[in-house]
DNA sequence: CTGAAAGCGCTTACAG
DNA sequence: CTGAAAGCGCTTACAG
């Protein structure tokens, strides 16, 4: 294309001041007079003028910029997924804040890596967030320990607490309480999970909380009735779809781990000839924007999502605006909200 | 943050060349012999050097990003519009592209418009795609004429046809006629509509292909019997309750420009008592993502709004990078879907 | 208060 | 085949 209409020394020529001066116009320096600001002003609205992004770069400025980075194996047609996407967007926008996105296929082709990290050492933008990370992604790690402001999604490592590492986490604790605490006031003592992917933080947490929250009704959860899942909806089928061949007998409820998993099992209990909820409960966690749609209407624990991300982007760009931040970490609510899938035993 | 690591006079220091001999590695050319080659990829490699991005691009390089520009006055919690944004990320993902995405609130606000303009002039992206704008949006045009590429989702403008405009269009009339033909074949004669954003390109032509295809049945469009709409669910609402309090008599059916006018119609309609489809009929556009969810499942013209989007962007890209390339329009597929919400009279 | 100059890190004719 | 040099358009100490 062709290259930029004026530049600052054009400008500085016909306002008659050298481009010193008209750079400290641009970026507001108190000590130019109000007279020669306004003069300098003049010929740049005139012109239309507006200093060249990357030179400014070059110089060291700020780009108005966040990255945002998914880390998904798959296309991404979740309407969750987009949703959480707008939602970082919606964020960055109203602060005036540009939003660089990209799909990570796999953490582990290098180039893609490579690409993903050159975004930040090149500074094409002044942050990132990431969505989809395992809990511990050396990349990410790599890029905190250099000191730029990474946002993540659900992580959680001990004792890692740098200003430029922000955080937000879902309550799994006391969503899975909730989740638990219910299905037993309904009778249900034999309760299946379907687990999440073990490298992503809330795989194993939510797990975890599961188990303890049974076991503070002294129940203990069969080994047995804990199927693998990746989170993904797909998975959330084909493992519940191997395990229904599998079982001599069926638990009376299934919590998954999240919604799309069990959809994915909704799916499989269905095709097995089991009615959700009359021959067996189903609960997920995470109130995806379909889950009052489905048939039956799931019950589910409730994460705030849109503000989980709002908080998120807004703290990435306070990190970036003011490098005094300290460690930020949001967590989230967790809402019981009853529908049609589990009921009474 | 600090600077890069390690710049291109040091690798050209350590591997015992020239600066420029080290860019001609990066960028292959051919006159460079392979051991010269090898020998500067090496210790590219050793210290995970990465040429600086601004820097390139000052000296007019590319910069494999291209601008998503969202024209919405409210903020985006559509899932529709959520997932054209996946789209473009995914298809521009796909080809090694980045997205800088920004959400225009108004496109009167200058302030706003000049930012974006400034992504353009200052080569921040390659090429820019719009989405929700008016037919004719001034500073849209303007961007054009200096020669950027730029893709538009639904515009028609006559006579233009700038190498670098890239346009993607639904089939307005095909889809009208389809939908009209199946309301005729039902028995209704009595068809209201509900017309889009007469500044939008399918506003006023989606009206049209109404009228045309209700002509062609010998029939005849009665004024009082289209209302206005910005393709919004709450000006669906709003119009159709405001309608209702006024008529004396109701068609049999309501043709509503898009799907989400057709949600927000569908609450207005059984506020006033009446059911979908018992007493009156309603036939909507687009085939929303929750169309097939709502009660009662909407029938409606399906749009294959990923295929259009990934055309889009491939078309996009492909003239950044060849700018031999001709003027190229693409218009997406219409096809009835026979869902609940029409009937017989 | 303001200008001359250095510096940011590349690429690309140009000359050899 | 390869290097020295110009050029891209800014910002920011520095000196006055």
């Amino acid at each position: 294309m062709r290259k930029n209409d004026i530049n600052s020394i054009e400008i500085a020529r016909i306002a008659g001041v050298s481009r010193s001066t008209v750079s400290r116009v641009i970026n507001n320096y108190p000590n130019v007079p109000q007279a020669t600001r306004e003069k300098v002003m003049q010929v740049i609205e005139r012109y239309g003028y507006s200093p060249n992004f990357s030179a400014r770069i070059m110089t060291g400025m700020k780009t108005l910029t966040i990255g945002l980075f998914l880390i998904s194996p798959e296309a991404i047609h979740d309407t969750l997924t987009h949703a959480l996407i707008g939602d970082v967007i919606e964020s960055a926008s109203s602060r005036g804040y540009y939003v660089l996105t990209h799909i990570i296929r796999s953490t582990g082709d290098t180039e893609t890596v490579r690409k993903v990290k050159d975004t930040f050492y090149q500074r094409r933008i002044d942050g990132g967030i990431f969505i989809g990370a395992a809990n511990h992604e050396p990349f990410i790690e790599e890029l905190i320990a250099k000191g730029f402001v990474a946002g993540i999604v659900d992580q959680h490592l001990e004792g890692r607490l740098e200003p430029n590492r922000v955080i937000c986490n879902f309550d799994n604790k006391l969503g899975m309480k909730q989740g638990v605490d219910y299905l037993v006031g309904l009778g249900h003592r034999n309760i299946a999970f379907i687990a999440g992917d073990p490298l992503r933080c809330s795989g194993p947490e939510r797990l975890k909380a599961f188990q303890d929250a049974m076991a503070a009704h002294g129940l203990k959860v069969n080994p047995d009735w804990v199927l693998p899942s990746d989170f993904s909806e797909r998975s959330g089928y084909e493992s519940t779809a191997r395990w229904l061949q599998s079982i001599p007998d069926l638990p009376t409820a299934i919590f998954a781990c999240n919604d799309s998993v069990a959809f994915g099992a909704l799916r499989a209990l269905n095709e097995a000839g089991l009615r959700v909820p009359d021959d067996i409960s189903l609960m997920g966690f995470d109130d995806h924007l379909l889950s009052s749609r489905i048939q039956p209407a799931l019950t589910t624990i409730r994460v705030n999502f849109s503000e989980m991300i709002d908080m998120l982007t807004r703290q990435v760009i306070e990190t970036i605006e003011d490098d005094t931040q300290m460690f930020k970490k949001y967590v989230g609510t967790a809402e019981l909200v009853i529908r049609d899938s589990c009921r009474n035993v």
